[in-house]
DNA sequence: ATCAACTATGTAGAAAGGACACAATATTGT
DNA sequence: ACAATATTGTGTCCTTTCTACATAGTTGAT
């Protein structure tokens, strides 16, 4: 499994946990907030923004979506697709939009990864940011890559990143390491049918190992969950494999819930 | 749930000086936004909190920290602890201001979840905030809880509360469920001394389940990270226990990534 | 026909997991 | 002092899963 490296948080810096003491006398709960809407207009405000890792599997290697900045100050760097939260834009909707906009998909693998809010982030100021993952086929005919800077990038060889990027990237990279061991999400990188040899390929790549073929096949065989669709690779120069397509029907209605304790 | 014991990965080591400097030697295109400020300037601007679930256990019991809600809107709900992120704040150290200002209590483990954006989850108007998940021995002795509305409330009791804070809550005891399975989180609910009796009746009531008590100490015997500090349980009526540490030091030396595809 | 490069399947030993049983040790009540 | 009771502490057997490894079959190219 995966290990974060923040399992045991080290003393907090001085600066933060100095010199704050609760006042007893401070808000004396007889005196409720009549007014919330009051209340929330004093609050300091952030623009929010999402950006998007989006990732697909292309020459057996992990590629994601990156363009180049538009913004002087990172001239000829990278960074991910991403957008400001419109007002009254849940967070979801706005990766969706993204995403919809940048790549023409309507129907994409998307969660949230997590917050990034680093101050000095953002070189004209103060912006949060919500990292998404998106995890798409890189020749799905409803892909559309309409900008030319656009730019599907090796994870491998990706550096110098706008931003915080590149730690966003690696978050997610992360994220999604986890992700496709405890759930089906590869599948979403690869063609609705694929060879065995592909989806090993696919495992091989995201985390970076090798895995024995007939282990790797034993293992999908006793799941259950890929369905042989009777048809053969086209066009490979050796003896074709089978043909798969998984069964997300019966993988919804079987899922399981695992307990296991192991660190 | 199976983890296999199959491939032993190095750490991973990210590289977090990813914060670019702008490239001198290249030559600014028209197209390119130079004032980086200002585009900031002109985003949509958000309300940002931060949210913390803290958890403690006590009497065989998962409980979160809640307090009366001081909007006369909720007036009689619960709520989370949280508060607003100041300017150039980062959300961990908005988290840990508020674990700090609320429970006194500095050396706490404490981790983002996610992010909830619902635009009409604040009466007050729109208002993203940030939950973390904070986990605390609730007998600590620097354990200081000053305010009197303040309240351990145990989680399978909990329901309506202010805002989508009970939405919150259940994504953020599903995410410690999953994590106490994965790391060593659980012994930050623990006294530093236990006894395996403890420490499985915290399994059992965070995980909901019953486990086979001696399976369950060959399980954390074979870990190999608890450490036997030759002293017993006192004041129970019953047969004594040994007390254990847990061994972190060893944990973080030996800590591995494991490969498992299951699902 | 032969070779190269795959696919496809099976088997045996090792490791881990799960269902159990029984002895040892403390407190409590008499 | 002693039995009753509650809980700790360990071991064994069986099943499942994992892992390392070997061999046969199919296709395209020469």
């Amino acid at each position: 499994m995966t290990f974060r490296l923040h399992i045991r948080i080290p003393k907090v810096e001085t600066n933060y946990s100095t010199m704050i003491k609760k006042n007893p006398y401070e808000k004396p709960h007889e005196h409720l907030i009549k007014d919330a809407k009051k209340l929330v207009q004093a609050y300091p405000k952030v623009p929010v923004t999402v950006d998007c890792a989006i990732f697909g599997f292309e020459e057996n290697k992990l590629k994601v979506l990156v363009i180049k900045s538009d913004l002087e100050y990172y001239q000829g760097h990278y960074s991910l697709l991403g957008d400001i939260v419109k007002d009254n834009e849940e967070l979801d909707q706005a990766a969706y939009r993204v995403l919809k906009e940048r790549t023409g998909m309507n129907d994409v693998f998307l969660d949230q990864v997590r917050a990034f809010s680093n101050p000095a982030r953002h070189p004209g100021g103060r912006v949060i940011t919500v990292a998404y993952c998106s995890l798409l086929n890189i020749n799905h005919h409803e892909l559309k890559i309409h900008d030319n800077d656009l730019n599907w990038h090796s994870i491998s060889t990706l550096k110098d990143m706008a931003f915080d990027h590149k730690e966003i990237v690696d978050e997610c990279y992360r994220w999604l390491q986890k992700m496709i061991q405890e759930h089906p999400l590869g599948f979403n990188l690869l063609a609705e049918k694929f060879s065995l040899r592909e989806l090993q390929n696919l495992y091989e790549a995201i985390l970076g190992v090798s895995l024995d073929r007939r282990n790797f096949r034993k293992k999908f065989a006793s799941m259950d969950l890929l369905i042989d669709i009777n048809e053969m690779e086209q066009d490979v120069p050796h003896r074709p494999g089978k043909l798969y397509k998984f069964n997300f029907e019966k993988y919804e209605k079987s899922k399981r819930k695992w307990i296991g304790i192991d660190f």
